[in-house]
RNA sequence: GCCCAGGUGGCGGAAUUGGUAGACGCGCUGGACUUAAAAUCCAGUGGCCAUUUACGGCCGUACCGGUUCGAUCCCGGUCCCGGGCACCA
């Protein structure tokens, strides 16, 4: 009988839907695994076979798991809120949740199509009002609770108010956007109003200014990635930064443990130091300069406080709160230029372009508090206000971007630091500052002689014993804005009186997306929700037109997995300590520092506040690579219809062009096809090499335009899912990014084949022999246990798949037919080719999913070798092989060494140093 | 610019702890089967040199240098490509 897969596939997808085979529910008889893949954005492209890589991954170790008695949580959802459906929505008026709809079946399709052994009972969907009503109750828990930095937890607010009313602000140590001081009669005195005004001052959803990317001509905010060079990427608008009152989260009152959290959890060494950059804590200190003739004070915080007395000038950010009181009469004209240009930099921009020096002179002179010298304040935009204080003391002399700005604007530069080994220099002759993390103080007062960690502890001792300023540990990590001027996304439980935030009832939750007109900002560019008719409450207050960012609605979905239906509940009590964590997360590194941070954030405020479990939500993470594109071009002549083979196109004169990878077989071009593709080539000419057309190729991005996106149903409908499976896992380590060239498919296919025949031979009935095997086939058995067991374990599934080939490569050449044999083959295999592996099982005569079986047992005598080959080298360069009984010491191998003839040829006469003899290994003569 | 990852045959990749570089597969070449094709099977396949009996020799893991008996692997430097950089998700 044929490897049929057609019919076998759809056998058991639909046998898997209707016996519920992959459902899971809480069960204690089993201990339990949770496997979670990053759910997708479904956008309207659909999949394409870059996607399933990281799902098929997570599936073959979800069975895995399952085989080796494990209860496995293996769900799926959709991300289903975002910018593309709303601007698709712009375009063509279509409500986003019939395109997010329309996008999700056909993502679902196509994800049926792999066979995944997802539990499809608990899909989610973010843009559900029953599960957004979740991620509306987190934001308004994020809202009634304040961060203790000294219980480094997150408290209630009440609690909060009735510590203001007994002791006020006496004591507190709370992570706030400023710091206050009262008592409490003061508080009791307070109106409402303004006891409200302060307590925002804590939430831990808060209202702030912020920078946002305005389009005055789209009357809108847009997304980093819709501005380009400061204009709008659509319509190319001038794009300005732009002030405006928005939520945040304040992630950062949990810095320092989303730090040391890392250090429980199963992630790659890179991923955990991307997160440790992202979080960016630095030890230092804020230290005051006083100003000549005024009484502002500018605060800078540094971590390099030892090279103060190399600090030459001070440079706001054009955004601080102090440039405009600091500017000098006289200079206010220029100052204001120069602000309402850097209004037009991203944020990026500005930290990018480390080449294009621009500042602007206040007028004002600092003085440095410990040289007491004058030194210029300047404003200028590589200062970020949203880091530290928004100002710098600058030291030329030893950071690159000070020293660029000193030379361009002629300011002195005074080296401070000696480097190792050096004689002291001036710096005007200096190409470029020395960045010193090590050397010696010199020209520094009393700090001259100490080495910079030595400098830099005393010159902090100086700063608190002369009250100059404090020892600060700072955080480049910034509190999420959580606001967005857009309509797709989850309304704010939130309305407002007097101006000021309050949640709504919690009973009436879920607040719903309303109906708007359209989907565009109002004339007097509000957000679209304020085009809603009665969008505020029951008693006529006004509701919070913003909707929640994308992050939100992916911060907790995990938890939502285990419990997905609770109508009481984000997660039952019963069900997160059941489930507990995700053990395995597979997703893209794109996520790195966003969702990854956002949701260990989210989590560790819901465990703060009772409702999970674990401290951290995912244990291990690995991150898989990008599929990138194989492109291919033909090659037109200038001016002609005419196109010249690869081989030839030197001889003429062509430009390349992209042409449909899926006309293309092993890089000839299908011409007849090509014809068809598109009207513009129906009478396209051919110059061929050995009769055929060889197209040129290229590893790109997969995208529609360079025509070389594969779908995966295309390569179902031919190879069908077990094929595809095998096949992505086959193409390389999951972690790497690599391309994706169909033709490579067929050798994966032909093992399938193969596999079959093992199975069935040349008849039409399975039958499998009852004997018992002989050593060599128990040896070929039991080496590949162990060798998939570890690989699937270490998640390297390409080799794991090159052991199969082996396997199967030495039982047919064996012409093995044994049960004892064959049947731990097939559960093995059954991860990756599921479907294959239940029909085979069915045919072996089973009458259970395979999915019900156990995992073989590895049995290490099977393993053992009597004989090793061991590879003799002379002096690192193998010269022969020879075979030695495995027991042999090392005397014994030296011995055998020596005594063989090929030894004498290799030494040449020369006389042995050394023998390293590493047993089982290898043997290195050293002469 | 900063942070992270990667660079091995014609191609995807293997080498798990510093120990035989190129497993497995694609492609290519030759052969078997066949009227023919498909399918299947067998052999060869990093480069250069040698090949007149046969054993071969040299080079080679982006580039330069170091550590080591031994380096694809560790260290220092350079180049190139990909991802992220806070409103794409």
């Amino acid at each position: 009988m044929d490897y049929n897969f057609k019919e076998i596939e759809a056998r058991w997808q639909t046998f898997w839907k209707q016996s519920k085979t992959f459902e899971v529910g809480i069960d204690h008889s089993k201990p339990k695994f949770y496997v979670l893949d990053m759910f997708p954005y479904p956008s309207g492209a659909g999949l394409h076979v870059g996607h399933p890589l990281g799902y098929i991954a997570s599936d073959i170790y979800s069975w895995y798991k399952r085989l080796n008695g494990f209860n496995v949580l293996h769900p799926m959802g959709y991300d289903a809120f975002g910018l593309p459906a709303e601007q698709y929505a712009i375009q063509t008026g279509q409500h986003p949740a019939v395109t997010t709809d329309k996008n999700i079946r056909r993502y679902r399709e196509q994800l049926d199509l792999l066979g995944f052994s997802y539990d499809w009972s608990r899909e989610v969907r973010t843009c559900d009002p029953h599960y957004y009503r979740w991620t509306q109750w987190v934001f308004m828990q994020l809202f009634r609770y304040w961060y203790n930095n000294e219980t480094q937890k997150a408290e209630p607010v009440t609690q909060l108010e009735e510590r203001f009313s007994h002791i006020g602000t006496n004591g507190l140590d709370a992570a706030c956007s400023e710091l206050l001081n009262f008592s409490s009669a003061e508080w009791n005195a307070f109106t409402h109003k303004k006891q409200q005004e302060i307590l925002l001052n804590y939430r831990l959803a808060y209202l702030a200014e912020t920078q946002v990317n305005w389009c005055p001509a789209l009357g809108t905010v847009l997304a980093n990635d819709e501005v380009k060079e400061g204009f709008s990427v659509r319509g190319g608008h001038p794009v300005e930064q732009r002030k405006m009152k928005q939520w945040l989260l304040r992630v950062s009152a949990y810095a320092e443990r989303l730090l040391s959290g890392l250090d429980s959890i199963d992630w790659t060494e890179s991923l955990k130091e991307m997160q440790r950059n992202w979080i960016g804590r630095s030890e230092g200190a804020n230290l005051l300069f006083a100003v000549d003739g005024s009484d502002v004070t500018i605060e800078v915080f540094t971590t390099r406080a030892d090279t103060i007395y190399g600090a030459t000038f001070m440079v706001l950010a054009p955004e601080s709160e102090l440039v405009k009181p600091l500017t000098a009469p006289g200079y206010e004209k220029e100052v204001e230029n120069y602000i309402l240009d850097s209004r037009k930099r991203t944020e990026r921009e500005r930290i990018a372009d480390v080449k294009r020096v621009t500042g602007v002179f206040t007028g004002s002179y600092a003085i440095n508090p410990f040289t007491k010298e004058k030194i210029s304040v300047w404003v200028a935009d590589y200062v970020l206000a949203g880091y530290g204080t928004g100002a710098i003391m600058a030291v030329p002399a030893h950071d690159s971007r000070d020293f660029r700005f000193a030379r361009h604007f002629n300011l002195p530069i005074i080296q401070v630091v000696l480097q190792p080994d050096q004689q002291p220099s001036d710096p005007s002759t200096w190409e470029d500052s020395f960045d010193a993390k090590e050397g010696t103080l010199i020209n520094s007062s009393f700090l001259n002689g100490l080495t910079v960690p030595d400098a830099i502890a005393k010159t902090k001792l100086e700063i608190e014993q002369q009250g100059l300023g404090n020892i600060q540990v700072n955080y480049r990590l910034r509190d999420a804005i959580f606001s967005r001027q857009r309509y797709w996304g989850e309304p704010f439980p939130v309305y407002y009186k007097d101006g000021l935030p309050y949640l709504i009832d919690d009973a009436a939750l879920p607040l719903e997306l309303p109906e708007v007109d359209a989907f565009l900002p109002t004339e007097k560019g509000e957000p679209p929700l304020a085009r809603a008719q009665n969008w505020q409450t029951k008693d006529g207050y006004p509701l919070e037109t913003s909707t929640m960012p994308g992050f939100a609605g992916s911060s907790a979905y995990y938890l939502r997995y285990m419990d997905p239906n609770n109508s009481q509940a984000l997660v039952s009590k019963e069900a997160n300590e059941y489930w507990q964590d995700v053990d395995l997360y597979i997703g893209g590194t794109e996520h790195a520092v966003g969702h990854l941070i956002y949701s260990r954030f989210w989590n560790k405020f819901l465990y703060d506040i009772g409702v999970v479990c674990r401290d951290e939500p995912f244990r291990k993470l690995i991150n898989q690579g990008m599929i990138q594109g194989r492109s291919n071009f033909v090659y037109r002549m200038k001016e002609s219809n005419t196109f010249v083979s690869s081989g030839l196109k030197d001889q003429y004169d062509t430009i390349p062009l992209h042409v449909d990878v899926n006309i293309v077989s092993h890089d000839i071009l299908d011409i007849e096809a090509f014809r068809n593709w598109n009207p513009e080539y129906r009478n396209a000419e051919f110059i061929l090499e050995n009769g055929h057309y060889v197209c040129g190729w290229a590893i790109e991005k997969m995208s529609k335009s360079m025509f070389n996106v594969v779908n995966p149903d295309i390569i179902v409908e031919k190879y069908g899912a077990d094929t595809l499976r095998l096949y992505e896992m086959f193409l390389g380590p999951v972690e790497q990014s690599k391309p994706w060239d169909t033709n490579g498919i067929d050798g994966v296919h032909k093992f399938l084949k193969k596999l079959w025949r093992l199975f069935f031979g040349q008849e039409e009935v399975l039958t499998l022999i009852d004997e018992n095997p002989t050593l060599e086939e128990n040896k070929v058995l039991h080496r590949t246990i162990k060798k998939i067991t570890d690989d699937i374990e270490r998640f390297s599934f390409n080799t794991a798949i090159s052991s199969f080939m082996i396997c199967v490569n030495e039982l047919t050449d064996l012409k093995c037919r044994k049960r004892a044999i064959l049947e731990p083959l097939l559960v093995m295999i059954a991860p990756f080719a599921p479907h294959l592996s239940e029909e085979l099982w069915r045919c072996a005569g089973h009458q259970q999913s395979i999915s019900n079986s156990t995992w073989p047992t590895l049995d290490p005598q099977y393993l053992m070798d009597d004989t090793i080959e061991y590879p003799v080298s002379f002096n690192g360069k193998m010269r022969f092989k020879l075979s030695l009984a495995s027991d042999l010491d090392h005397q014994e191998i030296e011995k055998a060494l020596l005594h063989n003839e090929l030894t004498n040829k290799y030494l040449q006469g020369n006389t042995i140093k050394k023998v390293v003899i590493v047993p089982k290994r290898i043997i290195n003569v050293v002469f």
